[in-house]
DNA sequence: AATTTATTTTAGTCTCACCTAATTTATTTT
DNA sequence: AAAATAAATTAGGTGAGACTAAAATAAATT
């Protein structure tokens, strides 16, 4: 059994190997609120547990096992997300928190109940992948919107922070999961984008925003 | 802010208030799989954060501060529960392990939201009365089965005990909530008790299961 | 190549929540 | 009333998981 910090270590590492090729102990330490310190103490640990390699001062990545326990996590999160949005009414921007104490709750049968509760979905309200049973998930060949070019036409599939501003921001602009949406216009000067939802009119996003955008051919 | 620890200390003396009037250490010790001397350490924490009074040799009892804490981990535990039985499709004897685990989860709204999405009941699977936002219990005057004698037409209001073992029994047997039955008889020698299902024919409970069934006149 | 800077690790400390063993207190029995 | 028993408390200790400060390493700059 795992405690709950090593499951949010475990966890931190597998969300930083999406980006880089390694988990680096002060990334690490940042995401969750602690000091290097510390997270040098618990690598150690799930190191020696089998959970990750550690190669000192260059940073940790998930074995097989570690791999298992975090896709197991994230299930977790995710339906526990879509749940409190579909099913209670939650904002998209609302659920992260409460989504990170629940992925901690531990019984196989509630989960694979749950899932079949919100009729199996591959996605959650941000458009990320919901795992399955066995830890597989849906690709989709996704782009960021800030790689696209004008004259591209393109839907929304995800949004890769869950920070309640970019949320927040992005509902006052009309823009969600599935949104159509043409690239009008690049600015060199500061990365800016003119876009155009397939309903509405053409406004601009910053390059903050587009970002974080994951997005598909239309 | 609470510690998981601390809220389940407080929930055991409030547990141990409701049968007698006083919470003796050994008695949450064994209620929390946890030694006497552990108890007492948090028995005095909880003392000075002000959440009950603790007479040294004569247990514990609760504040009114400790009282709405108690009150709070019910209602979440007894919601989950419903959601659990009612919207999942978990039997009621395989529900109280995970409810545990979920009334740590700290979310008000998450609470106010999931007590709507169940149509605000008020009682749970089990028969036991679930607060309202506020703390509020609905009361109804019950009495134990085995208090009853040959001759009284009762139903069951409610199971007093969440262990596996006892649900599965009344399962068995095709006692629920809301059965209604008549005593036939009690027998002086073991405590046993014969009853006669509304719909059914007879059979005999020992003192063991009738002392945990909740009735209310029929 | 030497130095500076950033990062990581090590060493030592703290708190929390538990433990065991010994002692104290209250209650019951003789 | 004294002795025995049961329960609770105190004293002291452990491991988990955090911390600070100091030392070590790697990378970047001069």
């Amino acid at each position: 059994m795992l405690t709950r910090s090593e499951e949010d270590h475990i966890k931190a590492v597998y969300a930083l190997l999406q980006e880089g090729d390694s988990a680096f102990t002060k990334d690490i330490a940042e995401r969750l609120g602690t000091k290097a310190s510390s997270v040098t103490d618990m690598l150690k640990k799930l190191a020696e547990k089998g959970f990750l390699k550690h190669e000192p001062y260059y940073g940790a990545k998930l074995t097989a096992k570690g791999q298992a326990i975090a896709l197991q996590l994230v299930r977790r999160h995710r339906l526990w997300e879509t749940f409190l949005v579909e099913r209670l009414g939650f904002g998209w921007d609302e659920v992260h928190e409460v989504a990170e104490q629940m992925e901690h709750v531990v019984s196989d049968k509630l989960v694979d109940k749950l899932e079949e509760y919100l009729g199996h979905p591959h996605f959650d309200p941000h458009g990320d992948p919901i795992p399955d049973k066995h830890g597989k998930l849906r690709i989709r060949k996704t782009k960021r919107l800030d790689t696209c070019k004008p004259g591209e036409s393109v839907r929304i599939a995800a949004v890769s922070e869950t920070t309640d501003g970019l949320l927040r921001l992005l509902d006052a602009k009309g823009l969600r999961i599935g949104t159509t949406l043409s690239v009008q216009d690049v600015h060199a000067f500061d990365g800016s984008m003119d876009i155009k939802p397939q309903r509405g009119s053409a406004f601009s996003v910053s390059k903050d925003v587009s970002h974080h955008l994951q997005v598909e051919n239309a």
